[in-house]
DNA sequence: CTGGGCATCT
DNA sequence: AGATGCC
C-alpha cells in the first residue's frame, strides 16, 4: 500500500500571508514553458473535488470476506516479509503500514497475519467503489486501489440552484482550521454542499460495499487529497478557500507533497530545499535550471497549494501485470516456471477484460548488494495477432503456451544464463491494449458512460480548459444527483455479493464449465501417458526405443527421438521436485483465531507452492464447497508426463494436427536458444501438482459462452471493471 | 527482512 | 526502456 507516513502534522508556521495572493490562478507571465497554470481556471468557476480515501483498505476488504477478523484483536496483511496494512485495533497498539514482518510481531505478538500477495479481491472491490462512485458522476479518477477523486463541480452547481434555503444549511464533518457548527454554510455554499454529497457517497459505499472511508473536500485535488486525511478513520474534511495555506503550511516537509517523490525530494534537498516554505522563496529560474520548466513551474505551484489538474476519468487500466518477487531465483528453469505461472493467471485476468493486447513485457529486478533498490529492466515485444486473439477468444492456456517461449526470448535479451545470474522479482505485463469488435453500443445504462471512457487519456498537453468542458458535457448528461434516486438502478447490482464470501473465481469457472471438453478427451490419452510415464521412471534406462510408441499422438515420435537421451528420460520423468522455498513465506503468523480457514494457523510444511495468485485465492476461498472441491486437486506427481489435465490451466494437446510440441509456435520455439528449447520442453512435461478448481460446475452447458452474451456488448472492456459477474 | 500494481513522461 | 511517482 502506501507510504508510510501520511499523518498532517499540525505545524502552523506564520509564513501564510504572503502567499495568499499568489495562490490565485494567475501565472507569472515568465513562464518560459506552456504552463500548467492557465489562466482559463481563473474564468470558470470554482471547482468542487473530492478524495475519498478509504480506511485500511486490504484489511476491510479482509475483514468483510472473513468477519471473525473484526472482532480478533488485530489482523494485518502480509506481502512476503512485511506488514502492508494493518486494522485500526493494530494501528493502536503501535502497527504502522509497511512495518516488517518481525517488528510487527515483536510489538504485538498476538498479530493475525493474512496474505494478500494475491491483490484479486482487492482488485475487485476497488472496482466496485470506483464504479458506485461513477454512478453519481462519471468524472472518478482513480489513485492506487484505495483513493478515488471526483469531480463533482457540476452536481454542486445543480444543487445550488434548487436548494431554496441556503441559511438553514451546515456543513458536514469537519471544517479544516474551524469549528464545523461555527462556519456559515452561506458562505461557502458550494463547499457546504460538496461535503453533504462526500456524506452521501461516504455512505452510500459504506451500505452498498461495507466499506468506511475518509473524504476530503476542496477546490483541488492537491488540497482534497490532503485534507482529507485529517481526520482519521471514517471521517470527511472540508478545506475552505481560506485556510488554503494553513494546510499546505503544515506539511512537515517537501517530500509530504503529492508530486514529490523520493528523488525529487533528494535533488531538492542538494539545493538545499527541505521545507514548503524553502520551494516557496526558491527562484523559479533556477528550479527550473535544474528540473526543467514543467517541472519547476508544477511544483512552484504545489508548494503554493495551486493545483489545475483535472479530474481525469481513469476508465479501464491500461495495462495488466502480475508479479512476484523472491529473494533469489538463479536458474532458467524457475524462471521458465514463474513466468508460466505468471502468465496463467495474467493471461487470465486479461480473458476477462476483454481486450487484446498487443505488447508484452517481462521485467526483472537483479539483485546488487549496492543497489538494493530498485533497478529494474525490461524488454518488450509485440504478441503476434494470431497468439494475442487467443486471449480474448478464451483459448487461454494456449496463448499461455505461446507466450511462454516469447517470454524467454525476452529473458534471454536481459540475461546470459551461462553466466551466474539472481533474480529478485519477475513482472509480466500486457500493454496496448486494444478493444476487440465492433460491437455495441452502451446498451445498459453505465456502458454509455464508458462508450468514451477506454479512449486514451493522452497527455494532457491541452489546457484544462478544453478538459473543463469535456467534463462538463459528460456532467450534463450524465451526473446524477443521488436525490433523483437515478443511480439506484444503477448500483444496485453491486450492493449484495461483497458481503459474502463471493468466490472470485465463480464467473470464470462457469466458463471453464463449458470449456473443458477437449481436455477431457485428452484425459484420456493422459491415463496411457501416465503408464508411459511410470514405466519410463521404473527403468529409465530403455527410455528411448520402449516408450517412444506411447507417447501422445501430438508428440512427433521422430523429433522425440531427435532429442538427447536425457532429454528423453526428463520428458518422461516425473515432475520435478519444487525445490524452491525461497520465494514464498511460510507463515510466521501465530493466529489464534479459531474456524478461520482462510488464515494461516500454522506454517504449513512445504513451501507455498509457486502458484500464488488466483489460484492461491482460489484455496483461501471461504465457500466451503468450493473449498471441498479444492482439496482433492492434488495429483500425484507422475500424474503425467505432458502437461494436460481435465481442468487445469493447460491443456497442451490439442487439436491432433499440432505438430512437435504442441500448440508452440515452431517459428519462435526453433528461435530460442538450444538450452532454452530444452527448458520448455522440460517445464511442458511437468504437471503442475496446484490445479485450479473450476468450482462446482457441471461441465454440461456447452452453452455458446454464457460470456458472449455479456461480452458482446462490452466493445469497451471497461464495463467488467465495473460489473460484478 | 521493501508489496504488487498502476500511471506518466522522457 | 527506463525513471519516477502514487497507493
Amino acid at each position: 500500500m502506501g507510504d508510510s507516513e501520511e499523518e498532517l502534522e499540525e505545524d502552523d508556521t506564520e509564513w501564510r500571508s504572503s502567499f495568499l495572493d499568489s495562490a490565485a490562478p494567475a501565472v507569472p507571465a515568465a513562464a518560459p514553458g506552456p504552463s500548467l497554470c492557465k489562466p482559463s481556471a481563473a474564468t470558470s468557476a470554482q471547482r468542487v473535488i473530492l478524495h475519498f480515501d478509504l480506511d485500511c483498505f486490504y484489511a476491510q476488504v479482509e475483514m468483510i470476506r472473513n468477519p471473525a477478523l473484526r472482532e480478533v484483536p488485530l489482523a494485518g496483511i502480509q506481502q512476503k516479509y512485511i506488514i502492508v496494512t494493518c486494522n485500526y485495533v493494530a494501528r493502536d497498539l503501535g502497527l504502522t503500514k509497511l512495518m516488517s514482518v518481525i517488528d510487527a510481531k515483536e510489538k504485538c505478538p498476538q498479530l493475525v497475519l493474512v496474505k494478500g500477495e494475491d491483490l484479486t479481491h482487492y482488485r475487485e472491490m476497488s472496482y466496485k467503489v470506483t464504479e458506485l462512485l461513477m454512478s453519481y458522476c462519471p468524472l472518478v479518477e482513480r489513485l492506487g486501489f484505495d483513493e478515488n477523486f471526483m469531480d463533482v463541480t457540476e452536481m454542486v452547481e445543480r444543487r445550488l440552484t434548487q436548494t431554496p434555503d441556503l441559511n438553514n444549511f451546515s456543513f458536514t464533518g469537519h471544517v479544516y482550521n474551524h469549528i464545523s457548527a461555527n462556519v456559515k454554510a452561506s458562505d461557502h455554499p458550494r463547499m457546504a454542499l460538496g461535503s453533504h454529497i462526500a456524506a452521501e457517497l461516504r455512505e452510500a459505499i459504506h451500505n452498498k460495499l461495507g466499506l468506511t472511508g475518509c473524504a476530503g473536500i476542496a477546490t483541488n485535488k492537491l488540497l482534497a487529497k490532503l485534507v482529507s486525511g485529517a481526520f482519521k478513520p471514517n471521517q470527511q474534511t472540508t478545506l475552505l478557500p481560506e485556510n488554503l495555506c494553513d494546510i499546505i503550511g503544515s506539511l512537515s516537509s517537501l517530500r509530504k507533497v503529492p508530486g514529490i517523490g523520493h528523488q525529487t525530494a533528494k535533488r531538492l534537498q542538494a539545493l538545499g530545499l527541505v521545507s514548503i516554505q524553502d520551494l516557496q522563496s526558491f527562484p523559479l529560474k533556477d528550479l527550473v535550471s535544474e528540473f526543467g520548466g514543467p517541472s519547476a513551474q508544477r511544483m512552484k505551484n504545489l508548494v503554493i497549494a495551486v493545483d489545475d489538474s483535472p479530474v481525469t476519468p481513469t476508465g479501464a487500466p491500461q495495462s495488466l501485470s502480475d508479479e512476484d518477487s523472491f529473494k533469489k531465483m538463479a536458474s532458467t528453469k524457475d524462471v521458465l516456471q514463474k513466468t508460466q505461472q505468471l502468465l496463467s493467471s495474467l493471461v487470465e485476468r486479461m480473458n476477462k477484460d476483454g481486450r487484446q493486447p498487443l505488447t508484452f513485457r517481462l521485467t526483472i529486478r537483479r539483485y546488487s548488494p549496492t543497489n538494493k533498490w530498485f533497478s529494474r529492466e525490461s524488454k518488450q515485444c509485440p504478441i503476434p495477432n494470431h497468439i494475442g486473439q487467443k486471449i480474448p477468444s478464451g483459448s487461454r492456456d494456449d496463448a499461455v503456451l505461446q507466450l511462454v517461449p516469447l517470454a524467454m526470448k525476452l529473458f534471454h535479451k536481459m540475461v546470459d544464463s551461462n553466466a551466474p545470474f539472481h533474480l529478485t522479482l519477475i513482472n509480466v505485463c500486457f500493454s496496448n491494449l486494444q478493444t476487440r469488435g465492433a460491437a455495441v453500443s452502451g446498451k445498459g445504462s453505465i456502458t454509455s458512460f464508458f462508450s468514451h471512457g477506454t479512449s486514451p487519456r493522452k497527455t494532457q498537453t491541452s489546457s484544462s480548459q478544453s478538459q473543463q468542458n469535456g467534463s462538463s458535457q459528460a456532467a450534463d448528461s450524465h451526473c446524477m444527483d443521488h436525490q433523483f434516486s437515478m443511480h439506484n438502478m444503477v448500483t444496485q447490482h453491486t450492493s449484495q455479493m461483497t458481503v459474502t464470501t463471493e468466490s472470485p473465481s465463480s464467473y470464470e469457472a462457469a466458463l471453464h464449465g463449458s470449456r473443458w471438453k477437449q481436455s477431457s478427451v485428452v484425459a484420456v490419452k493422459d491415463t496411457r501417458l501416465q503408464t508411459a510415464c511410470r514405466a519410463a521412471r521404473s527403468d529409465s534406462d530403455e527410455t528411448s526405443n520402449t516408450v517412444t510408441h506411447r507417447l501422445p499422438p501430438n508428440v512427433d515420435p521422430e523429433v522425440f527421438e531427435l532429442l538427447p537421451e536425457e532429454i528423453q528420460v526428463e520428458l518422461l520423468s516425473p515432475a520435478y521436485v519444487n525445490s524452491s522455498p525461497s520465494t514464498s513465506t511460510s507463515s510466521s503468523a501465530q493466529a489464534t483465531v479459531p474456524d478461520v480457514p482462510h488464515i494461516q494457523k500454522a506454517p504449513s510444511p512445504e513451501p507455498s507452492q509457486p502458484f500464488t495468485e488466483n489460484i492461491e485465492g482460489a484455496v483461501n476461498e471461504l465457500d466451503p464447497p468450493c473449498r471441498a472441491t479444492t482439496v482433492n486437486n492434488q495429483r500425484p506427481l507422475a500424474t503425467s508426463a505432458f502437461p494436460v489435465r481435465e481442468e487445469g490451466r493447460l491443456s497442451f494437446v490439442e487439436s491432433s494436427d499440432c505438430k512437435f510440441p504442441v500448440n508452440v509456435d515452431p517459428e519462435v520455439f526453433s528461435e530460442l536458444p538450444p538450452d532454452v528449447q530444452r527448458e520448455l520442453m522440460s517445464e511442458w512435461k511437468q504437471q503442475k501438482p496446484v490445479l485450479k478448481v473450476p468450482s462446482s460446475r457441471k461441465p454440461g452447458r456447452k452453452t455458446k459462452d454464457r460470456k458472449a452474451a455479456g461480452k458482446g456488448g462490452q466493445a469497451n472492456s471497461l464495463f467488467k471493471y465495473f460489473k460484478p459477474t
